[in-house]
DNA sequence: ACAAATTCTTGGAGCGCTCCAAAAAATGGG
DNA sequence: CCCATTTTTTGGAGCGCTCCAAGAATTTGT
C-alpha cells in the first residue's frame, strides 16, 4: 500500500504537499496537483489512509451501539422494539454525519468491546452491567444508558414504565377483567420459567430494574382493583422465544388477560393464538409493550403501552453527540387501546 | 488523557512493560505489575488506547453496511428486507467476533464516505454506482456489491430476480388474471411517476438492473399468457412511499392483479385496501417480493417472491471476512403462496 | 561461588497522517 | 532590476501504541 511519502517521492515534492493535493488542493499549484495527481493514480494511491488522519485528529466519527445483557445485535435487529431504538439512533447519526457501530460482545467478551471499539461515545441497551458502566467511565467516553438506574453523574434516558404498566392494568380491570397471566422477561438463556401462585417468584434481578419497575407496575394495578400479583402466574421467557405463547396458553388457560413486557412477546401469543383457533379479544385480551409500529398491524391491531422508541433512540444519540452535562431523563408513555383487549368472556367457557 | 508512557513514568517502568501490563500480564512480575496497575488507577488511565493499536496493527475489525442509491441507514431499518439484510450481516459480524459499521452518506458525501469509513471492508447495497464501486476499489478493501451487476473481478450477490417475476406473473395468470398492476420502485426522490399504456416508459435506469430485471421477468411472464407489459399501467414510488397503495387503487381501478417489487410496497397496498374496505384477494390480488418475516404476518399473509434475504446478508459479511477470490453469486428465489391471491373477481363489479 | 540458562524489562523503530512554522519561489511595484 | 509581498512548498514534530532485539536481572546447576 503506498503512503502520501510514497507518492510524494514518486511526484517528486514533499509527503505535505501530497496530503494537501488532496485535502486542500486550492492551497497547491495547479500544474503540481495534476502531477500528483497522475503520481498517485500511477501508484494506485487511493488519498490518503484514514489510519493515519484518524491517530493525528482523534475523532472516530462514530457512535457505538451496545446491545443489553445476553444479547447480540443480531437479536436487536429481530426484536422490534430494537429495529426501533436502532433507527432513532441512526436518524441522528445520519443527520450528524456520523457512522453507527453496532459493537457486539458475549457477556465475556464484551466489557473488552468496550474498551476497545473505535468509537466517541456508546449508546449502551438496558442493563446497567455495572461492569459496563464502569468500563464505559475508564474510557472517558460520553455514554448514556437506556432503561436502567444509573446515579446522577450518568447520562440515562427510560421511559415511565411503572405508569404504563399501571396504566395497562387499568384498562383490563375497567373492561371487567379478574384473571390474569403476566408474561416476563427472562433474562438469562434457557427455556421458559413458569412461576405459579404460592410459588416464590424470581428474586429481583440487579441491573433489570426494567423488568422490575414494570412488574411493581402490574402489582399497584392489581392491588387498586383488590386482586393480588401473588395470585397472578407469571411465565419468564427470553425475549425472542416463539413458544412464549404456547406456555401462556398452556399453563394458565384460565386467564381472560395477558400482560407482556413488549410487542414482541404479545405478537407472539397472537401467533400462537391464530394457530390454537383461540379468539382474541372474545376468548383472551392480550396487551402489549413499547407501541412499536409492528403494532398496529398484528391481528388484531394491538392494545399496547406506547412509547416513543424511535424518539428515544434519537435522542440518545443526541446527548452524545452533543456531550453535554449528564442527564437523567424519564419519558412518558401512553396506553394505546386497540381491538386486542375487550371485556372478558363469559364464565361459562 | 494519559499515555502508556504517562502510566510508566508514574511508575518508574518504561512505555513497554505498562503495555505488557495490559496486553500480557503474565509476562511481568506480579509484584511489578501491581506497582504498574496502581499508577494507572492513580491516573485514571483506562487501558491502551485503541487508537493507537490501530495505528500499529492496521485492522479496524469491523466492516461497513453502506445503503444503495439516495438511501440513509434509518431508510434501511425502515424497510423489511433492509432490517433483515442487516440481521444478516450481523449475525455473521457477532460470529467473527467484527464490528458492523453502518456508513451513511448522501449521494454526494457517499463517496467520501467510503474513502474515510473506519473499517476492514464494504457491503454495498443495490447501486452499482460506478463512483461508489471505483471509490471502493481504491481503497483496496474487499467488498461485495448486492443485487447489482458489477464485473467478474467484484464481488457481487444478487438474486434470480427475473425468474421469481416470471413465476409472480405465471401464478396469476394461471389464476386467469388479465388486468394488472406493477409498482415499481422510484428511485430519485419525489413523488410518484404513473406511467399509463401508451405513454413511454421510464428509461433504464443505469445501476439498478435490479429493477429493470424484474420488470423484464414481468414482461416475460406476461408475453407467456398473450399479455404485452405495454398495456401495463406502471407506477413507481419512492420505496417507503406510504401513498403507493392509495396511488395503484386510484390509477388503476380496474386491475385484478398488482405485482410490487417488494414486500414493504405490497404491505403499502394492503393497508390501504384495509383502509378501503377493498377486499384482498377477493377484490383484488397483491404479490410480494423478498419474502421478508413481515410478509407472513399481514393481512391476509402475503402471496411473495421469497429469498433467503438473512442469508444473503450473511454471505456478504462472510465473503468480506473470508476475503477469498471474487465470486459473483447468483441466488435462488422461490414463490410463497399465502393467501393475498386468489382467482380475480367476475367481470361484473 | 561462578557460569549458564532463564526470566524481565527496556527503548528504538515505525505505523500514516496532519499541522504548522519556516523556507523557497513567484509576483508586483517603483 | 531590486526589494517587499504574497503564494507555495517543505519537513520536523507528534498523535499512542506494539513489536522486537538487546540488555539487565534473576534463577539454576554444579
Amino acid at each position: 500500500m503506498p503512503t502520501l511519502a510514497d507518492v510524494g517521492k514518486a511526484a517528486g515534492v514533499s509527503r505535505g504537499t501530497v496530503s494537501n493535493v488532496f485535502n486542500r488542493p486550492e492551497l497547491v499549484r495547479p500544474e503540481l496537483r495534476q502531477r500528483v495527481e497522475a503520481a498517485a493514480r500511477a501508484l494506485g494511491f487511493g488519498g490518503p489512509d484514514p489510519k493515519g488522519r484518524l491517530l493525528r485528529h482523534g475523532k472516530f466519527n462514530s457512535i457505538g451501539f451496545m446491545p443489553p445483557g445476553a444479547y447480540a445485535i443480531a437479536d436487536v435487529m429481530r426484536s422490534p422494539y430494537g429495529r426501533e431504538l436502532v433507527l432513532g439512533v441512526s436518524l441522528a447519526c445520519d443527520e450528524a454525519g456520523v457512522t453507527l457501530s453496532l459493537v457486539n460482545g458475549t457477556d465475556n467478551t464484551r466489557i473488552a468491546s468496550i474498551r476497545e471499539a473505535l468509537v466517541d461515545g456508546f449508546i449502551l441497551g438496558h442493563s446497567a452491567d455495572i461492569g459496563l458502566i464502569t468500563s464505559a467511565q475508564r474510557r472517558r467516553l460520553p455514554f448514556v444508558i437506556l432503561e436502567s438506574d444509573a446515579g446522577p453523574d450518568i447520562n440515562s434516558i427510560k421511559i415511565d414504565g411503572r405508569s404504563g404498566a399501571v396504566a395497562a392494568v387499568r384498562h383490563l380491570t375497567g373492561l371487567g377483567h379478574r384473571h390474569f397471566a403476566i408474561l416476563s422477561v427472562r433474562r438469562t438463556s434457557g427455556p421458559p420459567i413458569v412461576h405459579m401462585p404460592g410459588q416464590a417468584k424470581r428474586p429481583l434481578l440487579a441491573g433489570f430494574s426494567l423488568d422490575d419497575e414494570r412488574l411493581d407496575g402490574f402489582r399497584q394495578g392489581l392491588t387498586e382493583a383488590n386482586l393480588s400479583i401473588d395470585d397472578v402466574p407469571i411465565i419468564e421467557t427470553t425475549p425472542g422465544d416463539p413458544s412464549a405463547g404456547a406456555m401462556v396458553f398452556d399453563c394458565v388457560p384460565e386467564a381472560t388477560a395477558i400482560l407482556t413486557m413488549s410487542d414482541w412477546q404479545a405478537i407472539t401469543i397472537l401467533d400462537e393464538a391464530v394457530r390454537r383457533g383461540i379468539d382474541v379479544p372474545g376468548h383472551v385480551s392480550v396487551i402489549g409493550f413499547d407501541g412499536t409500529a409492528e403494532s398496529a398491524r398484528t391481528t388484531p391491531p394491538m392494545t399496547t403501552v406506547a412509547q416513543d422508541v424511535i424518539g428515544k433512540g434519537r435522542l440518545a444519540a443526541r446527548m452524545i453527540l452533543d456531550n453535554a452535562a449528564p442527564r437523567q431523563i424519564v419519558l412518558p408513555v401512553e396506553l394505546v387501546v386497540r381491538a386486542s383487549t375487550a371485556a372478558p368472556r363469559a364464565k361459562i367457557r
